[in-house]
DNA sequence: CCTGCCGGGAC
DNA sequence: GTCCCGGCAGG
């Protein structure tokens, strides 16, 4: 035994000389024992034997920090940290905040608020979600942000930002984030998010009097005003555009179409498409004609419903005498304004007079049917004042001492019926 | 201002 | 329906 120990004593330094590390020696005392007990040629070969250990060690222990190393690697691409400046020791920290992260990502998805902009991120590691670490792919959690899904990550600076589409809101908008993205559709022309479109229901109100028809196609609404109102069965196929002027688009809203169709009027205040004469919907940009009528507007129409019939004025006053319409007119002082009672409530037409048919008797007037003209089917006649006589009547001929004499009318100081023209 | 006549009120 | 008149517009 004692023998044993002393050439273990011996041995020992001989392995330390090696600079071999000690907690290697240390995991092989058998070796070191059977070398005591071999001969000094075996002893040679079992130095070769550990130092290929040694060796099979140090190449196992640098695997495994390759194989940290290769997690660090997967957990910095998660969490956006630079992997120079990472020691070893906060290695397993990482561990821990990307397993944070990732689960933070998994459940909750609409993550809306990065800190960083896309373009500016690194290596685009936030903003591929850490879904996908190296894709350079432009879907991630973005494209729950509608104005966002604009910026190509390839444009230093996106097109539209969500700032430039503030810019053009005005205060009084509600800071919603989809009616947001809503404004800046109509404001860009840009597809409207499908969330919103499937709530929105566009149909088509045909607009003649006591129709009211209601369908969800303009080439459908356009068909029956032709065929139903117009009376062009046979050119059903053709459209002039007048079909245009009698329907008009509503939208309707999904979550209250029942309550919208069902409680439909004339003229509803959705209305959407010009040429739409209802005066409230001022968001919409009017045509001309629509215009014409806000100017001109009295306070009598002003007050009335919406149950407007728009009359074009070089329409309005070629047609049959106000003595056939089975209602009553009022002709304001200046004959170029006037209100009509008919079935609706009473409406305000405006326009210059041009040569009047109204004396004539009823029909032999041409009707001429303007494409601007928006009325009620029964073709609604108006007259205007007509031209004073150029001949002599009652009044001139016998004078105001012989008012005798006069014909009925010109005593009661309405048209010569003696001297007529 | 004169004249023609519309709209409307009174009866 | 008859009678009358205010008031507008053209000349």
């Amino acid at each position: 035994m004692c023998a044993t120990s002393i050439k273990r004593e011996m041995t020992f330094p001989a392995f330390q000389q090696e600079d071999v590390k000690t907690d290697i020696s240390q995991k092989l005392p058998d070796q070191q024992f059977l070398l005591f007990t071999t001969k000094e040629e075996d002893l040679k070969t079992a130095e070769t034997k550990k130092t290929s250990r040694i060796h099979e060690y140090e190449k196992e222990n640098t695997r495994s920090v390759c194989l940290l190393e290769q997690k660090r690697k997967v957990v910095s691409s998660n969490i956006d940290v630079p992997p120079a400046r990472k020691s070893p020791e906060e290695l397993d920290m990482d561990k821990v905040t990307a397993a944070m992260v990732l689960t933070s990502l998994s459940t909750s998805p609409l993550v809306r608020s990065p800190p960083i902009r896309p373009n500016e991120s690194l290596n685009g590691s936030w903003k591929e979600g850490g879904f996908v670490p190296s894709s350079t792919s432009s879907s991630g959690y973005w494209s729950w942000n509608a104005p966002s899904d604009q910026s190509n990550p390839s444009t230093p600076s996106p097109p539209l930002s969500a700032d430039s589409f503030k810019a053009f809101r005005t205060p009084s908008q509600p800071d919603d984030g989809i009616d947001e993205a809503e404004t800046s559709n109509l404001l860009f022309d840009e597809p409207i998010p499908r969330k919103r479109k499937n709530s929105m229901k566009v149909m088509f109100k045909c607009l003649w009097k006591n129709c009211g028809k209601v369908l969800s196609t303009a080439a459908g609404i356009q068909k029956h005003i032709r065929t139903i109102h117009l009376g062009r069965v046979g050119e059903s196929d053709y459209s002039d555009g007048e079909e245009d002027f009698y329907y008009t688009e509503i939208r309707l809203n999904t979550d209250s179409v029942a309550d919208g169709l069902s409680s439909l009027s004339p003229v509803s205040p959705s209305l959407a498409s010009p040429p739409s004469f209802s005066t409230q919907d001022a968001i919409r940009p009017e045509t001309s004609c629509a215009k014409t009528e806000t100017k001109l507007m009295t306070p009598l129409s002003r007050s009335a419903p919406t149950n407007l019939y728009l009359v074009h004025t070089d329409h309005a006053y070629q047609a049959t005498p106000p003595v056939n319409i089975p209602g009553s007119t009022k002709f304001t002082p200046n004959g170029s304004s006037f209100s009509i009672s008919w079935q609706s409530p009473p409406v305000t037409f405006t326009g210059i007079p041009v040569s009047p048919t109204h004396n004539r008797p009823a029909g032999s007037g041409e009707q001429k049917q303007s494409h601007t003209v928006l009325s009620s089917p029964p073709r609604v006649a108006f007259g205007l004042r007509k031209p004073r006589g150029e001949g002599k009547k009652c009044r001139k001929v016998y004078g105001m001492e012989n008012r005798d004499m006069w014909c009925t009318a010109c005593r009661w100081k309405k048209a010569c019926q003696r001297f007529i023209d």
